[in-house]
DNA sequence: AAATTATTTGTCATATTTTAACGATAAGTT
DNA sequence: AACTTATCGTTAAAATATGACAAATAATTT
């Protein structure tokens, strides 16, 4: 468990406990995966990690964190990637919008009122009812442009 | 082949002659099974459509033609369906915008000016340079509301 | 037109990703 | 404590996607 972690699974705990979430150990061990991984992580990455802390983990074991820490807004699916990253406000929203590099595989998320409230103008004149959204802008960072 | 894929496959023999790809046999059945179905349509359903038509067809034949056809800008790819829709513009271009109806299943291709600028101002602030995006907007279409 | 090159296809095999089912265990309720 | 609900570990298999390679086809050059 590293320095970066350890705060995030702080938060996660209590925000859980806040909520009437049970935050279990498989749950919890996922989760400091995830954000230890620092960038998107696959399920199957995600597991091998875990084979290094727990006997021989099998797929469902992360795929069923994986979605509960998904319901619960503490991770986000990207979905063009088939892999998984930790929110990073840590808070529950129905909406995404990442900056994927595609150079460095790092991924940013961002907030942006103008996008909410494009897509919000965009789905109200079609008279359709958004659940969650979410953005995948793909292209190169800042750091990885020569 | 229905009356409603018929002009639009014309319209990608045009479109593909006039680029310099080739629009082959298994390129144009493949389009012309995503364009009938009208609704997004997985891999491997097309690929089921497909041996009513040819004998016997093999998963590479229809993952080929539908990078093919992503690549042409025919076909977009749904992340979170796992599957393919037709281009509503038939047009060449690296963003797209999906209303999609977890109801019914339909989807919708929006274009918004606002939701184009929205990115492109957040990505530029961010100092990232974009390639290809997509907003994948899930929710209830207006036919579906009770 | 023949030779050459590049692209596309068909096929086999396999890799990767994800889910269903079910009994066992643990947590929360009455 | 008895009951109900949620979670877990495990087995198995379903669903999704790709690598490799020889044969066929199309484009290009000679």
């Amino acid at each position: 468990m590293c320095g970066k972690c350890s705060p995030y699974l702080d938060f996660a705990a209590a925000y859980c406990a806040g909520r009437g979430l049970r935050l279990t150990a498989p749950r919890a061990q996922v989760l400091g995966i995830v954000v230890e991984a620092g960038k998107p992580i696959t399920a199957y990455e995600a597991l091998a990690v875990l084979g290094q802390q727990v006997k021989n983990p099998k797929p469902p074991t992360v795929y069923r964190a994986l979605d509960f820490l998904q319901q619960a807004g503490l991770v986000h699916r990207i979905e063009s990637l088939n892999a998984y990253v930790a929110c990073h406000g840590g808070h529950d929203h129905h909406s995404s919008q990442f900056l994927i590099c595609d150079d460095c595989g790092t991924v940013q998320e961002v907030e942006s009122g103008p996008l909410d409230k494009a897509i919000g103008d965009t789905t109200e004149k079609m008279g359709f009812v958004s659940g969650h959204w979410s953005a995948e802008i793909h292209g190169s960072c800042k750091k990885c442009q020569g």
